[in-house]
DNA sequence: TGACAATTTTGGAACGATCCAAATATCCTT
DNA sequence: AAGGATATTTGGATCGTTCCAAAATTGTCA
């Protein structure tokens, strides 16, 4: 299709030179003299002459390519993230192939093997639920360069870049506390997860350090998406037992998601009743009300992950790291006194 | 660094067959007998063969990448359509570069020159804001496929997928008028993109076939994000004249965005002030209050786009197609009869 | 069994770059 | 002007595949 390709031989024969040179002027090797690489640079500038990266990589030069594989591109928090990664890789000279799993495990193997046969040089995973070890040993085994972000798979030898998923909420839940919430909701996301588990237990943490005792009733799991978070409420409301007055969701999209869901209810969220995210995604400063998060800063994150890939590809760094990224509460309009305290006021 | 790469003549080795037979397995041919291939196919599984697509794409098949670039992928609209994109590309057994040129021309000339020198088979570009004529045609005289999507550049002879800009935004423009609406806005975007152009044209049309004459401080431009929507909503405060008490928006973003703006204000969309998008991107549905928009199935519009270049590259059509998706409005809650006339009901 | 056809397998030349050792050109110095 | 050092340039092997022409094997039938 494509009009065949100008190789370096055309442009060696155009430039009068041969072709190991003109591959030196392609490196900017300081050893082909100025008027030669300037009658070689013309010549390539007239044919059109377009680097095979292919072919050079078969000579064993690393490939610049790196590998990133999100769990859902529609969750702002992985666009984000993605965009984060896109800005360090690009400045450092590589490309990335970017794929959406939509959390599909086999949608997830194809790509990674997809990926693999491009000979990519490093590879940045947000795993898809359900993720197993066994997906990701052979790739570590291989000596393929392996970054997990956001979610980690126990039992891998992979590096990892995760948030402090305890702490966060828990300053969230101390947060909500202060305020005066007692029957505070842990909301969406899957049980099986070792995210999920992280947060939960920070919430946990944060309720028995208050003495009180969470009860079951008021974790309720959704998809950790922002339909996720609207479902819940449903849920929520339709369980025995008296209602909370705070919720603190798995992350950003769930949060929005029970907005919506108090909306559809008549509760206006902030004042009657307070919602807290985690991710501190773009729209949570500016969304009505403003939502109060944890804030992971995700295009950072993004970039983090693309350092450290980078530094193992580089350094050769063999033995596995785990980073946890710190996070900190911004409290916004969406978490409040709760509803009862303000009436009082109101009265008093 | 990656322990050496396992290669076919190794696996023939192994398999006592040649390379040729091996190469032939990997084909799936038909030629070698079944045992022959049984026992390749296990010296594969036992070494840990992985296949070297670039070593391949050396002698002339084609690249099976795809490039794909957006303008701005925190923008769930175009992370949407990566994702539909995404869908077919995978299952069409090729996989894609995606990169997000952040509205920054230098940036996106430096990935397309990067995703040529890796030989992608095709590149889908959704342009930068300033991109112009020259930076798309040497792709397209070089015989990449190239295919525009959302934005168009005009002076190229790339394809293009662009929607029904004018009749979309001319059917919510109609729709707020028959709710009885008469000073409607026309909110965000550059002056100097084609979108906005088609966009803004829909609106004028429809407001003169009613017998109003659009009034330019009813066009207020903006950064089409869900930060400029919010600011348009202050602009539009600040300018004399008798306030709007509706907006068609550019896209769900700015849309957003004036929502935004409006509660900040006290102003609740939908009820006290129309407000229309563009796109129908997942949370306009799921939003409170549900967004009336322009619906063009972004990943639709992704999936559509991926099988346009598919075919270009498969068929070699050597002639641009322009394809225009249709579009439909869908309303939702953020439209409503104009505030006044409400009041007027329930005085009556 | 021999001839011929059909089925399988195989060596070796590409593809477009890199890189090393060796060849050439240029510059000094005496 | 010769000799040596330095600065440039270059042929050819190599990377891991594909693919063609030809070889080897197997099967069929008179």
């Amino acid at each position: 299709m494509s009009g065949k390709r100008v190789t370096i031989v055309e442009i060696a024969r155009d430039a009068g030179v041969s072709k190991s040179t003109v591959s030196l002027v392609l490196q900017a090797s300081p050893l082909v003299h100025e008027d030669t690489r300037a009658r070689v640079t013309a010549a390539i500038e007239r044919l059109g002459y377009v680097y095979n990266r292919g072919a050079a990589n078969l000579r064993g030069t690393d490939s610049r390519i790196i590998g990133i594989v999100v769990n859902d591109l529609t969750n702002s928090f992985f666009a984000e993230l993605a965009v984060g990664m896109d800005r360090v890789v690009q400045s450092s000279g590589y490309v990335q192939f970017l794929a959406n799993s939509a959390e599909n495990v086999d949608r997830q193997r194809q790509i990674i093997a997809s990926m693999r046969e491009h000979g990519i040089a490093g590879l940045i995973l947000s795993p898809a639920h359900g993720t197993e070890a066994g997906d990701i040993k052979p790739l570590v085994e291989s000596g393929l360069p392996v970054l997990l972000v956001v979610r980690n798979v126990p039992g891998t030898k992979a590096s990892s870049l995760l948030s402090e998923n305890q702490t966060g909420i828990r300053a969230a839940v101390r947060h909500l506390l202060d305020l005066g919430h007692r029957r505070i909701a842990f909301v969406g996301g899957f049980a099986d997860t070792q995210v999920f588990g992280e947060r939960v237990e920070g919430y946990r943490a944060a309720l028995s350090e208050a003495g009180i005792a969470p009860s079951p009733e008021l974790i309720v799991n959704s998809a950790p998406s922002r339909a996720g978070g609207a479902e819940a409420v449903a849920t929520m409301l339709t369980r025995r037992g008296e209602l909370p007055t705070a919720a603190v969701c798995l992350n950003d999209a769930v949060a929005f998601g029970v907005c919506d869901g108090l909306r559809t209810r008549r509760l206006e969220p902030g004042r009657d009743f307070s919602v807290i995210g985690f991710d501190d995604v773009i729209e949570a400063r500016t969304a009505v009300p403003a939502l109060t998060t944890v804030s992971v800063d995700p295009q950072g994150m993004g970039e983090r992950a693309a350092q450290m890939l980078l530094r193992q590809i580089n350094a050769g760094d063999r033995v596995a790291e785990m980073v946890r990224t710190s996070v900190r509460l911004v409290v916004r309009q969406s978490s409040a006194v709760p509803a009862k305290w303000s009436n009082e006021e109101s009265v008093a």
